[in-house]
DNA sequence: CGCAGCTTTGAACGTGGTCAAACTAGGTGG
DNA sequence: CCACCTAGTTTGACCACGTTCAAAGCTGCG
């Protein structure tokens, strides 16, 4: 466990506009910051919730990336999703008071602790926290049809190509840069997320790269051609 | 567009326990009333609402039966989920206030309209309706995971059993029967939602009745070994 | 240096997709 | 009332994409 804790505070933070409302005054700022007391490092490998553990709280990602799973009683598991600084995991633990997929740090980490109890009291005071809650999930949702219409009717060059451009997409909204990314997951990690096996995300880009869309170096990826990766994601092969 | 609207009631609603917080006082009660008004009937086959357009409610399913699908620009489409009597849809339009997926009845039915301003309203007075909410969403997203499991990790008759398992499961805590039930949807929608052709879903169906597992005639179904369709989710052929 | 974990690549295979045709059920109009 | 039409379903034959199994290569770390 890593229960390594550090006083927080959102109103001097740089990601404030990522995770929490905007155009709060001081005195709503001052109780949320009083609310997201803690902080927490996660490091590398390790897991900040896991699957059947109490709810307690949600989790902004200060640094670090993780990735969400679930798993079968059969040993089967799927990455849910991908997260990275600004985003907000542990949802999926208010339905019922305990957490129903694990989080793990994929690279050195540390999260905001915001307890739900508390955050819940707040937002019934504050609305604009109220709605910025709301819209949190709903986006959470959204972006599950996403991934949903990714598993359910692409073929394996398209969910790559969608996932790529994604990832570089939400990259470069923190300022870095929209061609060049360092994977944190492994091709299985990859495979899992995207419904394919390691071998077939391996191979893929590697087409990719004969075909001088990306350069691809272990982890390292830079992206050449952005518009011929947006064309295999639109192609319209599956006219359905 | 079809807004043949009625006043609606929770308080005297048999679905309530289904769509509503439990444990509320009359005084609650009457507030929430007051609040979802209205209802609203959808003929079979058309909108509930529509991609694009601005969001203003959730829907409680009062009878009747929906599918949700997104879709790209490309023409290719997903159903993301079929629901029923006592569920909540609409819950995608809150991130950007317009929805971003059609919401279609594949029978005559009827929802009430809950304005989500006055519910955002009430349940920062109702702390369990506040609650409610929260966990309408979170059990959404905890829903969509196994979906992308379903999707990610699934051969096509564990797919089918799966979703056959799920829907009786449903209906039975509707009270219908755990073991006959018909399939509102045709083997299309069945197959966009479990990221299968038609034809598959056509095949392995047959497959099921040749085994001796269920009776299909159209869409008619009447499961005659429940154990098998769970050992066949469960199979541990794709131990990884 | 040597080992472990991850990645790449090849060859053979199989599940599910594609295309096509026949069949069924339900609704409409003559 | 039956003939017809449409939408949906079933089944067959063939094919392709992605999986499986296997081996070799790369990278980083103790």
């Amino acid at each position: 466990m890593n229960l390594q804790t550090i006083k927080a505070s959102c109103s001097n933070c740089n990601l404030r506009e990522l995770c929490m409302p905007m155009g709060l005054d001081d005195e709503q700022m001052q109780r949320i910051d009083a609310i997201v007391a803690k902080r927490r490092k996660v490091k590398r490998g390790s897991l900040l919730f896991r699957n059947g553990e109490t709810f307690t709280s949600l989790y902004a990602i200060r640094t670090g990336f993780f990735k969400t799973c679930v798993a079968t009683e059969d040993g089967r598991d799927q990455v849910t999703g991908f997260q990275m600084a600004g985003e907000i995991i542990g949802l999926d633990g208010i339905v019922n008071d305990h957490h129903t997929c694990d989080a793990v740090a994929l690279e050195d980490a540390e999260v905001c602790i915001m307890p739900f109890d508390k955050l819940e009291e707040l937002s019934r005071e504050v609305t604009a926290l109220q709605n910025h809650v709301h819209k949190v999930m709903s986006r959470e949702i959204v972006r599950e049809h996403g991934v949903m219409l990714l598993l359910g009717s692409m073929r394996a060059e398209e969910r790559l190509a969608a996932f790529v451009l994604n990832l570089v997409q939400r990259l470069s909204a923190r300022g870095f840069s929209k061609s060049e990314l360092v994977l944190r997951m492994t091709r299985e990690e990859i495979g899992s997320y995207l419904g394919l096996k390691l071998e077939t995300v391996s191979r893929t880009f590697s087409k990719f790269a004969e075909e001088g869309i990306v350069e691809v170096k272990q982890r390292h990826l830079r992206i050449l051609d952005t518009e011929a990766l947006k064309r295999i994601v639109n192609s319209q092969q599956c006219q359905s």
